[in-house]
Order: C-alpha cells, then sequence, then structure tokens
DNA sequence: AAAAAACTTGCAAATAATTTCATATTCTTC
DNA sequence: GAAGAATATGAAATTATTTGCAAGTTTTTT
C-alpha cells in the first residue's frame, strides 16, 4: 500500500469514527504504530486532522448546533439593539409573522409573552419558543436549508400563503431607495408569501445593509412599513426613505 | 479510549442530562473519579461547562433547547441502545419518518448519512440534523406542542398526509396484544397519519411500556411490522407478540 | 458543631510521544 | 536490469504526559 493511499485511508476512517487510537489505526491500515504516528504528524500539518494523546481526531466535530447563533456575533449588539426596538412596535395580542434572518431572530427575543400567536419557518427561533406555553407557535413545513436552520420549499410558501398575520417581522441582504433584496432564491419565494400574508411589514436592517444589494431584488419601499435599524445607518439614506413614506426607526 | 475522546463523551451527556454527578460521569466513561475531575477542570476552562459540587452541569445561557430530552434521563441507556437498534434495520437511502417520541429522537442520532431524507414533526429530531447537509430533512408545519417541541395540528397531519417514505420509527406510550396505545390525542392524528404514509412501520418502546394501556388506542398490531425494546422487556408478551406475527428486536 | 461528602495536592505507576538507529523498500541512474 | 542514493518503515531507548491513589483540606449537610 501507498503512503498517500494509507493517509488517505487513516482520514476517512476518522470522518467516520470523529476519534480514533493509534493501535485502532495501525490495524485499520496494517502499519505498525510508528508509522501511523508519523501519518498523522503530516495530515496535522495539512490540517484536516489533530493529533491527541494515544489517537487523533477529526478537526471538523459536527456540531448538532446550528451555526446561525454563533455566526451571529458580527454586529451583535446592533443587532440585539435591533431586535428590541422591532420587538418593540409589536401590540399585545397581535399574531406574528418572523422570517429566518439573524436579526429577525432578536426580535423574537424580546417578543417575550406580548404575541398571541407566532409564525415561522426559522428553527432557531421555534426553537426559543419551544418551551413557552404563553404563546402559540406555528412553524411552516418545509426542507432545512442546512447550517441556517431555515425552512424552504414549496411546502414553506404554501403553508405561509395560506396564514394571515398583522404584522411580519423580516430581515434582509441590503436596502436601496429600489427596495430590499435578498441573497437565496428560494428564500425570497418565501418572504414573498410572507409580505402578502402579513398586514404591517417590519424590516430589521443593521447599517451594514444600507446601500447595498444583495444578488436578487424581494420588495419596493412601497411593500414596507417600517424599517428598524441602528444609530450608523447612513443619515442620507434614512432621511430619502423617510421621504418616500417609510418609517424608520433607530434603535 | 482517548482523553479528548472522553472529554467529547462527557460534554455530550451533559448535553443530554444537563448536570451529571462524579460518579455517574466516571462509570459512563469508564476512569477514575480523579480524571472525570481533571476533564471537567479542562471543559471549564473551555467553557462549555461549569464545575460544581459533586458534579458539573451545562453552562446554556438560557437554554433555547427543549428540556426535552434533559428530562428524560429515565431509562436513557436503554432508550439509547433501542434507538441504536432501530437505526440498523434502515437500509441505505431510505425515506424515513421520525416522530416525536423521545426513543425516536435516539434512533434519529444514531441514523447518520445512512438515510436519504428524512420526515419528521419533531423539533429536536429537526435540530439534530440541522447542520447536516448529507440528508434532506423535511419538516412537518404545525403548531409546537409545549415542552415536548413536536409540531401538532391539521397542518402536521395534512403535510404528512401528503408525504411517503419507505419507514417509519414510531414511539408509543404502552403495548399490549390488542396494540399501541398513546396518550396525546393530538399525537394520535399524527401518527395515524404516518402509518399511513409509510411502507414499513417500525416502533421503539423500552420495556416499561410493555403491558401498559395508555389513554388512546393508537392502531392494532397488525399495523406494525417490527418492535423494538431492550433486554428487560417481559419474555412472555415479546413471545405472544412474535407469535402474533410481528418481528420484535431486542437490543 | 460534628459528620459526611467532595475537592486539592503530591506522588508513583502506567501509558504515550519523541528520538535514534537499523533494516527494508522505492527510485534513479547507468 | 543492477548498483547506489534516497526515502520509508519498524523497533528500542529515552523523555514526557496522563492516570489512579492516598493524605490532608475545604465545603456541605444534618
Amino acid at each position: 500500500m501507498q503512503a498517500e493511499e494509507r493517509q488517505f485511508l487513516i482520514e476517512q476512517h476518522l470522518q467516520k469514527v470523529e476519534f480514533a487510537s493509534l493501535e485502532e489505526l495501525s490495524e485499520k491500515v496494517d502499519v505498525s504504530i510508528s508509522t501511523v504516528r508519523r501519518d498523522l504528524t503530516l495530515l496535522e500539518a495539512k490540517g484536516t486532522i489533530r493529533r491527541t494523546h494515544g489517537g487523533a481526531r477529526l478537526v471538523t466535530p459536527k456540531s448538532d448546533e446550528f451555526t446561525f447563533t454563533a455566526r451571529d456575533t458580527h454586529q451583535l449588539n446592533e443587532k440585539e439593539a435591533i431586535g428590541k426596538a422591532a420587538a418593540a412596535l409589536i401590540q399585545p395580542n397581535q399574531g406574528v409573522i418572523i422570517d429566518s434572518g439573524t436579526t429577525a431572530y432578536h426580535a423574537a427575543k424580546h417578543l417575550g409573552g406580548k404575541a398571541s400567536h407566532i409564525i415561522t419557518n426559522s428553527l432557531p427561533v421555534a426553537n426559543h419558543f419551544g418551551s413557552d406555553n404563553s404563546v402559540e407557535v406555528l412553524v411552516t413545513g418545509g426542507v432545512i436549508y442546512p447550517r441556517l436552520g431555515v425552512l424552504v420549499g414549496p411546502l414553506a410558501v404554501e403553508s405561509l400563503s395560506k396564514m394571515h398575520a398583522d404584522v411580519a417581522i423580516m430581515s434582509g441582504g441590503g436596502i436601496t431607495l429600489d427596495g430590499v433584496t435578498n441573497s437565496h432564491a428560494l428564500l425570497i419565494d418565501i418572504q414573498r408569501a410572507v409580505l402578502q400574508s402579513a398586514q404591517r411589514i417590519i424590516f430589521c436592517l443593521d447599517h451594514t445593509k444600507f446601500n447595498r444589494r444583495s444578488v436578487s431584488p424581494l420588495c419596493g419601499l412601497d411593500a414596507i412599513d417600517t424599517i428598524v435599524t441602528d444609530a450608523q445607518a447612513p443619515t442620507d439614506l434614512v432621511a430619502e426613505l423617510k421621504q418616500a413614506g417609510t418609517q424608520v426607526v433607530i434603535a
């Protein structure tokens, strides 16, 4: 057997078991422990693997968590503030749709027992209300979009179109005077359905989204009732948005 | 076993049970209490865990997770084993429906990349596969049943009736020769739909469910293909079930 | 306040890593 | 295709780490 082949086998085996002892590996590829050590040192340098006492482990631990919230440390304070401000706009006993963006998630956290029912296609949001029996939480069906924990696809769109809510709290990838844009086509389908199903549309957009255009256009300014953003949002665009008839809330 | 693997197991176990004693952990990973102490000190430094007198607890700020699994330390090992055995019955690339019981959840954990797609109305199951892009996970819509993380109601029933899978892994509240019973009427509606939508029905039932009748009848034995249980299941009922034509697997 | 349980520290035995060296294998060059 | 160089492998000796135990201290419980 070739050295490279052996190393590949080791790597592959580790992908399966996450942890392996030197003895285990040396049996698997039928060489001495010394050689396995050397192979592991090489693989570690390559980066796919980490050596440990007595063996090796995979460097990418497949965690059960959504990277969602972890990834979200960017502009965390701003998003937190925006979420709080957005939640403050909700009247008691309203029905609220919360979409799948990270900022919308923060709004959900501050919603407390305010809303009477919540509709969402975001698993993190669903989880958040999972053990709260003061609100009725309706989860749309759909296929899980990996790593984001969003439910997408026809089932999600369909079930959202059938529902109705007083307010929708949404987020997007960018905003200009032309309207809001977002990145994933799958998300756009769903957000369009949300726009149809809610009476009042609130967009949570931190300042980095201003004057940015993401891949696909979602809707024009006329579809939006309120934009919630943070203090660092460019004042000129904020002014223009207000002039265009959109309510802008600075958190 | 390697130190890192051991620490990972401890962490994982704590994820499940929220709190564990040193003795419990030392038995779980089969090392001395001293070593567990040292491991816990390391894990605490890492931040995932907090040491307490007599053990350790998870440091989850305000657990967005379901108390679901945590509360359910009862028969944990059995359920774990049953789940593993049930997962072993699945052929590669099958479509699998997993329902909302705790035992079915454990089956999900052992399913790995075996199934090609998974259909579920259980949020814990959905979360488990949330960042796994080797499987397509279809979540039924529905209203969250608090504290259990199950999606129930017409939307859940409706969307399940429209789907189809090769196998269904289910759990229930009790089993007798008359069939399976379960506690919540809402769950029964959904499980009926699952029974219709899957070709092969596997029930995961630990020994405490044997010879018990829960509130509402769910289905007769004829609807069930396989029952997976643990070694403590009463042998007489097991024999009778087998005679009635049901396959029984002892984990 | 006493007793029990749990924590810390230090130490010896066990286990694993590194280094070194002899042998085997592969690759080059003629 | 054979001789020699270069590399890879396995084994032994040395060094380092980890583990389990016991003695003494602190914390919790009664």
